[in-house]
DNA sequence: CCGTTTTCCGAGTAATACGATAGGTTTTAT
DNA sequence: ATAAAACCTATCGTATTACTCGGAAAACGG
C-alpha cells in the first residue's frame, strides 16, 4: 500500500508550482532544487502532467512550467491519477472481473472497494490551494 | 497504491478459516483450492500469520490451521499489517524524518497522514465475522 | 512400525517496476 | 551567438513480487 515516488514527486512539484502561480514560467531546475528531487527524473514526470493538461511549458531560456488552471481547481487526486493510474487497491476493481472466486462474487472485494472510496474521498477533497494555505499557516 | 497478493491472499485465507471456525484444523490444501491460491505460496504466508499469533497449526495427517481467536476479534487491518507491514502510503510517516524538505516541515505529509488514517479506519472496522456474514447474506 | 498426510524451512528464479542516469535535440530569451 | 531551458529515447542497477522446488520433521491411521 505504498505510494511510489512518482506520486509523491508529482504532488510536490505541483505544490511548488502552485506556490509560484501567477509568477510566469518556473524552471524545473528550481523546482527540483527546492523539493529535493532529481531534475532529470522530474522532467519525465512533468511530461505526463503536461500531456494530461495540468501544466503547460515554455521552452527556451527563462522558460519553465506553469499550471494551466487555478490551484483551487486541481486536487491531489487529479495528480495521483495521472502519476499512478486509477486509484484502486486491487486490479479487479478496475477490470471488473474477479477471476479468483468461482461463484462470481468476491467477498473481500467489498473491502477493497470501501478502501478505494475512502482514499478517493480524501485525495479529491484536497486542492493545491489548500496545500499552499497550509504552508502559509506554518510560516506564520 | 496497490495491495500485493500477500495482503489479498492473507485476507482470503483468513476469511476461509473464519468460515470454518470451530470445525477443527483446516488444511492449506483445501484453503488454496477454494480460494484459488498456489498452495506452496500460501504456506509461506501462513507462516507469517502463525508467527504473529493469529493462527495456530497442527502438523501431520488431518492437521491444518485454525484461528486462535474468535473471528469477531480479528480485523482485516490486523491481517494487512502482518502481511504488508505498517499501513502508510509513504515511509516518512513510519520513520518520522522527512528528509526531502529542508525546512523540516513537509506540507504534503499531512495529505498522506490523512490517507493513512482513512485507510486504517476502514480496515480496522471490518472483522472476519463481518466478512462471513456478508457471505451468508449473499447466499440467501 | 509404516506410510501417508500435513506443516515447516530455505533456496532459487523469472518477470516486473522503480528510480534514476546519460546523451543528445530543439526552442528561445538575451 | 550563447546560454538556458524543455524535450526525447535509451539504458541500467536494484529491489520486489509471486512464485517454484526440494526436501525435513511431525503426527495420525492402520
Amino acid at each position: 500500500m505504498k505510494l511510489s515516488t512518482k506520486g509523491r514527486y508529482g504532488v510536490a512539484a505541483m505544490y511548488d508550482l502552485a506556490l509560484h502561480y501567477g509568477q510566469g514560467p518556473i524552471s524545473l531546475k528550481s523546482v527540483a532544487l527546492r523539493q529535493g528531487i532529481s531534475e532529470h527524473y522530474l522532467e519525465q514526470l512533468m511530461g505526463s502532467l503536461r500531456k494530461a493538461g495540468f501544466v503547460k511549458s515554455v521552452r527556451g531560456a527563462q522558460g519553465g512550467y506553469t499550471l494551466t488552471r487555478d490551484p483551487a481547481t486541481i486536487t491531489v487526486g487529479d495528480i495521483i491519477r495521472v502519476m499512478e493510474g486509477p486509484i484502486a487497491p486491487v486490479d479487479c476493481l478496475i477490470t471488473g472481473g474477479c477471476e479468483r472466486d468461482r461463484s462470481g462474487f468476491c467477498v473481500t472485494r467489498g473491502v477493497w472497494a470501501k478502501v478505494r472510496d475512502s482514499i478517493t474521498q480524501v485525495l479529491d477533497s484536497i486542492s493545491l490551494l489548500d496545500l499552499s494555505r497550509e504552508d502559509i499557516q506554518h510560516k506564520e
